[in-house]
Formats: structure tokens, C-alpha cells, sequence
DNA sequence: CGCGAAAGCT
């Protein structure tokens, strides 16, 4: 869908002259709000309700910015938002602003977001009606450096919430914990959770969570028995903590348990824990299985479930399961770039050419587009971006010779890998060059690797896909450079100590 | 009164 060209500008608010205002009728308008979906239907309850003399009023302000903030909101909705908070003459309640700033931590382009939120946030400190940060504001703040790794900005947020006495709130020391170990500090994490007087129920998911994202299963799963010992009731949420660990960890039996368990809670699967249990069975290796399971599914499966076992697929390098699974998802959705990308790529992988150059053809025939991927890695406060198949970034060629400096070394050690960077060697000087090209993570961290003082922790944070090869990458470096590493792929991270990753990924 | 954690792939 290809919305028309945005037009829709906020009404003026009424100058409030008129002498006899229409009677406030605003439940009336706030209960037509969650109908209302296009910008247009927005904009003209909008003008209905400024009518009615409910520009300024806090509950149908503060949901008019939710609503066009929602997760998953197009831009034109975020910019809209804008428009209707900066036309109210004086915008004096903080949940306006808290409602703005969760509204660009959310938002779908990141870097821009960080901007926009920072701005409100500094907008609302200047405020010379003393507009206090609330606790909520400080949430927002933290949840955007969450979204964009920012642990750096974060860890002054945090400062800041001491400063001002915040330390002590439960939900702020939440999003704190929250913040630090999806920036990549589960130390801090730690830190902020034990000096916790009290923690409530999303204290302890969270954390569990934050195990779980580091590829701790153990800790979380313990951590889970912890907490229903000390008599705090596990929620829905939680569960799907407990389950996400178990199939980040590799720990089949223990995550099909405690989704059995769901029901002695009174808790109702939902599509997410149906989502976990499929990663944990596909991973594990019980592709069919797995096919199964969604297939006899109480629900209708998203093709986010399907999308999830056709990777599967691509890690066992089970083809013939693939395809149908490909099948499956072509009928709920055709237009999803990555599902031709994961087929192919089995397709190559397995040598099955000719259902690769199907599946090809079917991608141009659909009209399917490739968006280029993207790493960035941070190193001194400096952020560098390598696309795929592109060689903009300065230090390019420099990247691609450490990548076979690596190698070299890797070869002196007479370790035999067992990965497909190491046939590039193998490999004449045009293939070589083609096939790295296509791994710009690879040469990221690479060149964040070698730059890096010796036994220096290296985060690499922010968007990483961390493709086969560069999680092998990092195994061998680690092992090879005496290098702590830590991975970032877009939701968990991946700790390389002496060549052994932390989490059961890929086990 | 309204704002605050949460599966997978790219």
C-alpha cells in the first residue's frame, strides 16, 4: 500500500471566544479515537474535537499522540504527532511530553529518533514552568537508548536519575536493568537489580529476560524459581522470559516443560510463546516436529512462526522441509524480501541450483525488494557503518586485508575451521573479493577487533545482524587474539571467551 | 485521566 501524499495538518485551535462552548462531549469523541486508523480519519477527528473545545484536554491529547506513536505507526503518523504537540500553546503536562519521547523510542528510524527524543527531553527541562522529568519521562529516555544501544547516554541517564532521587522507583530501576543488558552490560544490569530494595513482577521478568538475552538459560531459568519462592506470581510475560531463555540456551526439555506449565498458572499461550517453543524446537533440530506444532496450532500462525522454522531450515541445511515451509509462507504473505534471501541461501548451501534460480525469479516476478544490510560497530566513541556489498566506508580495503590477516593467523595457529570464510582462502583472488564483499559484519569486526588494544572488551552494538561467519569469526578471534568478545545481533548478544560462545545459539 | 517490559527473520 502506497499512502497518498500526506496533506493532513492539524486544525488551529479555536480561539476559545466563542460564547456558548458545545458542551465537552468528550467521550463521545475519545471513544471514535482507536477507530480511527488513516491520517485523514485522525485529522478529521482532530477537527471534530477542537470543535468541541478539546484541543488542550489532557486525556484526548495524550491519546491522540499515543495513538499516532503506536508501535509500527508510519512516519507521517510520528510527524503528525509533532504538528498537534507544537500547536498547543503551552504544553504543560509532562505525560505530553513522556507520550512524544516514547513515541520517537519507538519509532522505526532509530538515529533520528535518538535526535527527536533527546530535543524533547531538553525542551522539557528548559520549560520555565519547572516541568519536572517524571519518572515516566526518564523511562522514555532510557527505553530510546535501549532501542539504539546507546549505553554510553544511557549510563548519563542514569546519573541523572540519582541526581534527582529516582533511584529508588522500582520501574525506573526496571528500565534501567532493561537498558543495560540490551546495551550490552549485564554487569550493570546486575548491579542495578540486586541494589533493588523491592522488585516487582516486571522487575524480575525483565531480569530474567536480561539472562536470557546474554545467553544465560541457567541463570534465568533459577532466577524464575527464585522469584515463585519468594511468592511473586509469574504473569504471562513472564513466561515468555522463561521460554526465550530456554530456547536461547538450548534447553529443550526444561522450555517444553514450563510451556506445559503455562496452564497450572491459569496462563493462555499466546502467538509469542507459541513463537519461543517453535525457535526451541527448530533450533534443537526437530524441524518436522516443529512443522507440526504450528501447523496444529489453536490459533491461526503468523508467518513470523513459519519465517522462524524456514531458518531453521537454513541452519540444518534441510531443503526439502524448507521448500514446503517457503510454500506455506508464500500463501499468507509473498512481498517479505528476507524469506527469498534465507530460501536461496539453503537452496546455495545444499547446491540445489535450480530451485535457487526459482526462487529468484519468483522474487523479480513479485516485485520484491532487497534492502542492502547494514553493521555498525562503535570504537571510541566513533561510529562506523559498513554495508553490504558496498565499499564507501574509508577504511574498506584496510577492513578486507585484516580480514585475511585473521585468516593468516588462524592458519599459524593450525586451527581447522570449519566455516565458509576460510574457503575463501581456498579461493582465486576475483572469487575471494566477491564473497567477502558480501560480509561487511565480517569485515567490521574485523577491523574493530584488530584495532582495538589487546585484551580490550569489544562491543559491537546497534543493528548487527551477526550472520554464521561472523559468529565464527568471533569464536576463532577470540580464541586467537586473547580478545573478550561481545556480539550483538538485533535481540541477544553472544559472549566469546577462549573460543566458546556463552549462549547455545547454534549449538 | 492519559504515557512505562514482551517471540522470529531481514
Amino acid at each position: 500500500m502506497s499512502p497518498a501524499p500526506v496533506t493532513a495538518t492539524p486544525p488551529p485551535l479555536l480561539p476559545a471566544k466563542s460564547k456558548n462552548p458545545p458542551p465537552p462531549d468528550h467521550q463521545a469523541v475519545l471513544s471514535h479515537l482507536p477507530h480511527c486508523t488513516s491520517l485523514r480519519a485522525l485529522a478529521q477527528l482532530h477537527a471534530a474535537a477542537v470543535k468541541a473545545g478539546l484541543a488542550a484536554h489532557p486525556a484526548f491529547v495524550t491519546r491522540l499522540l499515543t495513538l499516532c506513536t503506536a508501535q509500527g505507526a508510519p512516519p507521517a503518523h510520528l510527524a503528525y504527532a509533532r504538528q498537534v504537540f507544537d500547536r498547543v500553546p503551552h504544553p504543560d503536562d509532562a505525560v505530553w511530553y513522556n507520550t512524544l519521547l516514547r513515541g520517537y523510542a519507538r519509532s522505526s528510524f532509530p538515529s533520528s529518533a535518538a535526535v527527536e527524543a533527546a530535543r524533547v527531553f531538553v525542551r522539557m527541562e528548559m520549560q520555565a514552568k519547572g516541568l519536572k522529568p517524571t519518572p515516566v519521562t526518564l523511562i522514555g529516555v532510557l527505553s530510546a537508548c535501549t532501542l539504539l544501544g546507546a549505553l554510553e547516554q544511557g549510563k548519563w541517564i542514569h546519573e541523572y536519575v540519582r541526581k534527582i532521587g529516582l533511584d529508588s522507583l522500582v520501574k525506573v530501576n526496571t528500565a534501567l536493568i532493561d537498558m543495560y543488558a540490551k546495551c550490552g552490560s549485564l554487569e550493570d544490569a546486575i548491579d542495578v537489580f540486586q541494589g533493588m530494595e523491592s522488585r516487582d513482577r516486571q522487575a524480575w521478568s525483565v531480569m530474567i529476560v536480561a539472562y536470557a538475552n546474554h545467553g544465560y538459560g541457567r541463570e534465568a531459568i533459577s532466577l524464575f524459581e527464585e522469584m515463585k519462592k519468594q511468592g511473586i506470581k509469574p504473569d504471562d510475560i513472564t513466561f515468555l522470559g522463561v521460554l526465550y531463555a530456554c530456547s536461547h540456551s538450548g534447553l529443550v526439555r526444561e522450555g517444553l516443560q514450563y510451556f506445559d506449565d503455562m496452564k497450572d498458572h491459569g496462563l493462555i499461550p499466546g502467538i509469542k510463546h507459541y513463537g519461543c517453543v517453535t525457535d526451541l524446537l527448530a533450533r534443537s533440530g526437530q524441524l518436522e516436529r516443529a512443522y507440526k506444532f504450528i501447523d496444529e496450532l489453536p490459533i491461526k500462525p503468523t508467518p513470523i512462526l513459519w519465517r522462524t522454522l524456514l531458518s531453521a531450515c537454513g541452519g540444518h541445511g534441510d531443503v526439502e522441509l524448507g521448500k514446503r515451509v517457503f510454500d506455506r509462507i508464500l500463501e499468507l504473505d509473498d512481498s517479505h524480501g528476507g524469506d527469498y534471501v534465507i530460501f536461496s541461501n539453503l537452496c546455495a548451501n545444499t547446491g540445489s541450483w535450480e530451485e535457487m534460480n526459482r526462487v529468484r525469479k519468483l522474487m523479480n516476478e513479485n516485485g520484491v525488494v532487497k534492502v542492502p544490510g547494514c553493521s555498525s560497530i562503535e570504537i571510541d566513541n566513533t561510529v562506523h557503518e559498513f554495508f553490504a556489498g558496498d565499499g564507501r566506508h574509508p577504511k574498506s580495503k584496510e577492513a578486507r586485508r585484516m580480514v585475511d590477516e585473521v585468516i593468516d593467523q588462524l592458519k599459524l595457529v593450525g586451527y581447522v575451521p570449519n566455516t565458509s570464510h576460510v574457503f575463501h582462502v581456498e579461493m582465486d583472488e576475483k572469487e575471494k573479493a566477491t564473497s567477502l564483499r558480501y560480509h561487511s559484519e565480517k569485515l567490521a569486526i574485523a577491523f574493530g577487533l584488530l584495532n582495538t588494544s589487546p585484551g580490550a572488551t569489544l562491543r559491537v552494538v546497534k543493528n548487527l545482524r551477526v550472520c554464521p561467519d561472523c559468529h565464527s569469526m568471533a569464536k576463532l578471534v577470540s580464541m586467537v587474539f586473547n580478545r573478550r568478545i561481545i556480539l550483538r545481533d538485533l535481540n541477544r548478544f553472544h559472549h566469546f571467551e577462549g573460543g566458546v560462545c556463552s549462549c547455545g545459539d547454534y549449538w
